[in-house]
DNA sequence: CTGTTAGCGCCTTCAT
DNA sequence: ATGAAGGCGCTAACAG
């Protein structure tokens, strides 16, 4: 689409007598008379004048943009973060591109995320997905800014704003051992770092009431609703068959879930399930879910902060900052009273 | 962040020495001597060119990028298509920028689209909520392409990709009713039309039974599941009560199971319930759910394609398209037989 | 097919 | 505080 003709400076030039200089120092700096200011918002009003991005990027050397990359899998929980990373990031005039990731083999140059730099992005948020990460690597290393988000990797030195996984799952562990379990299952999706966080978190909140968590007790799947089913399936099935089940992530949740369901064991009484991120699942089953949720809102706003922070101090290359926000753990009615 | 330097044309041109003009040529239309095509990408390689996206957008006045307003409501559907819209336009180098309305008021100017038309998007995919309305309207009259996706509004005259709502909510009328239903409730969202054409189906559907949709069996509410739940409580209380609910949507869908869980009532045995959108929620409950869902891949390839079409074909100033797709009708266990 | 040239609209010295 | 001038990198005439 050739772009319906805008008006530029020289249209304000036209209608106010004024030179570009004082025109462009006027919509960025300020210090310009009143008399002279009043003129030009006049003109700019009469004309609907909107500057051209372009051009400004172009003189300027940036585009007032980030990027925000996607894993192929996603969640709802991960775009009502984006949602209110968008709302910070456009309060400060700043707009967001984004492109999700396929599920790419761990290539070196993802189509999703050359698509962000090729527009020039200022910053990229990433919730980066193994197979991003070289790419990003090389990215940051470039100089590009880069905040990962939700997710994390070890071999990306980035900022990255995180739910505490290890605290989240040490809290899940607490909260089975105080309602007596012993025998207690985890399914885990293991690809990235941040689910096995929870779940070492999760094996050191037993550890601490002195059980150790049967290795045969953990499955760990590859984010799948159908395998988080088949896996906690299993697990029913065995003859010591656990009391209690912790699941890490949303799908992991929802398979469980299903698998609980079909195996005719009541949820809270026969079986507890404490649940991850899945709120408004927790609502629908019967009895509700016990889980632990994420702060959505402080994830988005630290996210952005971070971001700004580089955009407003290009070039300083500190140590990355690393943010682990606290999850909370809102009862329902899934886990229900273990003794023996 | 000030942008790292990157190589132009002239350092291509240093090594190759050939014109700029030629250069350009290469990178757009093509007809270069296989010797100096050869030359220029062997340059480009080397120096790790890329084009800079603001030369180009300043001199041909296109972004190739569209922007995407969403509600301040969002749900994981709406989210779901855009992912698959995403990846249409990348596929054509076009990237998208996101951004999502806050409730604002039926104002004549929302933040959200203001930054879009201020980043000189190409286009507009909008899931236009009433309050965007005027000013999606005015963006359109000035010649910006729009597609109204999902919802749709009546005084919006854009292209549009939605469900084939009526014929959603009929379909639904009659599976209730071929289950004996007679005595049949709807809990419908009507702050846009795409939920009130689910109602209109649906009282068609169930006319064509010969019964007449009881009016205080309509439950109307706004976008929120708390006030779903309200009314499905309240409806449930009634001395005659319905023995099938139709939810129109995600949230509402959300909001009947939780005041049916809570009642006791035992879903497709005591009482039936045909949801909306609830994919996930479906499999979590028990019984399972019977929904209508959308054609998610259809929906985003349809928007795409108009989309596309549009840019493709500037200034070309046809009627609105309307494209209607089908919903399927995902049978669960929630809908018992009625027979009276 | 290739080269020369003239901007696109804005920002930024550098003078005044 | 204002003005004049140059150029960011690319494309689109127009010549050759």
């Amino acid at each position: 689409v050739r772009h319906r003709q805008t008006s530029t400076y020289k249209d304000i030039q036209r209608l106010t007598g004024l030179s570009l200089a004082t025109i462009s120092k006027h919509f960025n700096g300020g210090g310009v008379l009143p008399k002279n200011r009043a003129a030009i918002e006049g003109a700019a009003v009469d004309l609907g004048y909107r500057p051209n991005p372009f051009a400004r990027s172009l003189r300027r050397g940036d585009s007032q943009t980030v990027g925000v990359l996607l894993p192929s899998l996603q969640s709802a929980f991960i775009f009502s973060v984006i949602v209110e990373v968008e709302r910070c990031l456009r309060a400060q005039g700043i707009g967001i591109l984004v492109a999700s990731s396929g599920g790419t083999d761990r290539t070196s140059s993802s189509p999703a995320l050359d698509l962000l730099l090729s527009r020039r992005v200022d910053g990229i948020i990433a919730v980066p997905s193994p197979a991003d990460v070289p790419a990003l690597s090389e990215a940051s290393r470039a100089g590009i800014p880069v905040v990962s988000l939700d997710w994390w990797h070890p071999d990306l030195a980035t900022d990255s704003v995180t739910l505490d996984n290890f605290d989240a799952g040490r809290l899940a562990a607490r909260h089975l051992i105080d309602h007596g379990h012993r025998n207690v299952a985890a399914v885990v999706d293991d690809l990235v770092s941040s689910m096995r966080e929870r779940l070492d978190g999760f094996a050191a909140g037993v550890a601490t009431a002195g059980i150790d968590l049967d290795p045969t007790n953990i499955a760990r799947v590859r984010l799948s609703v159908a395998d988080a089913y088949d896996a906690t399936r299993a697990l029913l099935a065995r003859v010591d068959r656990p009391t209690a089940f912790f699941t890490t992530n949303y799908d992991v949740t929802l398979g469980a879930v299903i698998a609980i369901n079909e195996s005719g064991l009541r949820l809270g009484r026969d079986i507890s399930l404490l649940g991850f991120d899945a709120t408004d699942l927790a609502l629908a089953t019967r009895p509700t879910l016990t889980i632990i949720v994420q702060p959505v809102e402080e994830l988005a706003t630290e996210t952005a902060r971070l971001m700004t922070d580089h955009l407003n101090d290009p070039g300083s290359r500190h140590d990355p900052v690393v943010r682990r926000l606290p999850g909370r753990l809102v009862p329902g009615g899934s886990i229900g009273d273990a003794y023996r």
